[in-house]
DNA sequence: CACGGATGATTCACGTGTCAATCAACTGGT
DNA sequence: ACCAGTTGATTGACACGTGAATCATCCGTG
């Protein structure tokens, strides 16, 4: 055996865990986003925007509260916003106490998407992610995604400036 | 109540159980394909093809081949092959026995690029992905996929034609 | 109040993905 | 040999993501 000593190297059947896992939940997530999509015309995307902006008091957000909100970085958030504006699901108008900012608002066509889309929405993943699993292995996949929370260190890095009092439900797809 | 029977809703644990999962992959996933970027200058995409290429008898494809062998859409590899070329990566050059087909193949520069990026991949894969793990949850994730595959039904649908008489270790990212 | 540095937001260049359209070259049936 | 229909591959239009650069406004300090 040539062998010189195999450095931190996963066994293959520990690499076939890790395609196995991305290439399955990749269709998962697929087929989630698709559904959506027929049903709403709406992407992820546009989701998680509207979901923080129905959720915002008096449906408008500072738009970089927005984006801190979502974890989105903002030049993303800005061409989202781009995007959904033309189609008519929010609207951005100057910021009266900072010159800088804008406000972005829902408007009455993007509250209605929103609202047609979450029912469908919930349904899809019940049916397609949440359904495939026995109670036992839904808690097993919390374990799992608390594990590797744990291994990456991505629990300590949770707070926040001071802001954020209480976060109301905050949805993610 | 104003109940009216719900749906086939997931819980608020079921959600969360959901959003977490996709949330803490994709970091997984943004982490184990940045490591890729730093030491190869590639991306998951690149090795992707580049995997594929290697293995294959001579380093040389034909295109739709290779699309098919790593599952994308022909557009997807052509737009693909257009950047990596331009990088040096592949070459292509029109095919003899079918004019209007083209084969791909690997340059030295690519075969070296792959070569140096292999085992820093795999190590960071086993040290973000499978380290964060018990054998006995990688298992427990090994059965989710499956679990996940048969409510999906994505396991029979494998038949490709007659082709592929023997699949040779397809690695995926 | 003036100035320099932080901050809000957009823009640009680019990589990446999908789908429809295009176009040439192959194929089979007559 | 020819035409129709399939197939190999590219292209174009668009959605989406990241990072750097830009630009105006704000704010703390002298």
């Amino acid at each position: 055996m040539g062998a010189a000593g195999r450095r931190n190297l996963p066994t293959s059947e520990e690499l076939a865990t890790w395609r196995a896992h991305v290439e399955t939940f990749d269709i998962v997530r697929a087929r989630i986003e698709s559904r959506l999509h027929q049903d709403s015309k709406l992407s992820s995307g546009d989701y998680r925007v509207l979901l923080a902006l129905s959720e915002a008091d008096g449906s408008t957000v500072r738009s970089s509260e927005l984006a801190a909100h979502i974890e989105w970085e903002r030049s993303r958030l800005s061409g989202h916003l781009g995007r959904m504006e033309k189609r008519g699901l929010v609207r951005r108008e100057p910021c009266a106490e900072d010159a800088r900012g804008s406000r972005v608002l829902l408007t009455a066509e993007g509250a209605r998407a929103f609202r047609a889309s979450t029912v469908p929405h919930l349904q899809a993943i019940k049916e397609i992610f949440v359904d495939a699993f026995t109670p036992r292995q839904l808690a097993d996949l919390d374990e799992t995604a608390a594990a590797v929370r744990r291994h990456l260190d991505l629990d300590s890095p949770r707070p926040r400036s001071s802001d954020v009092p209480n976060s109301p439900t905050g949805e993610t797809s």
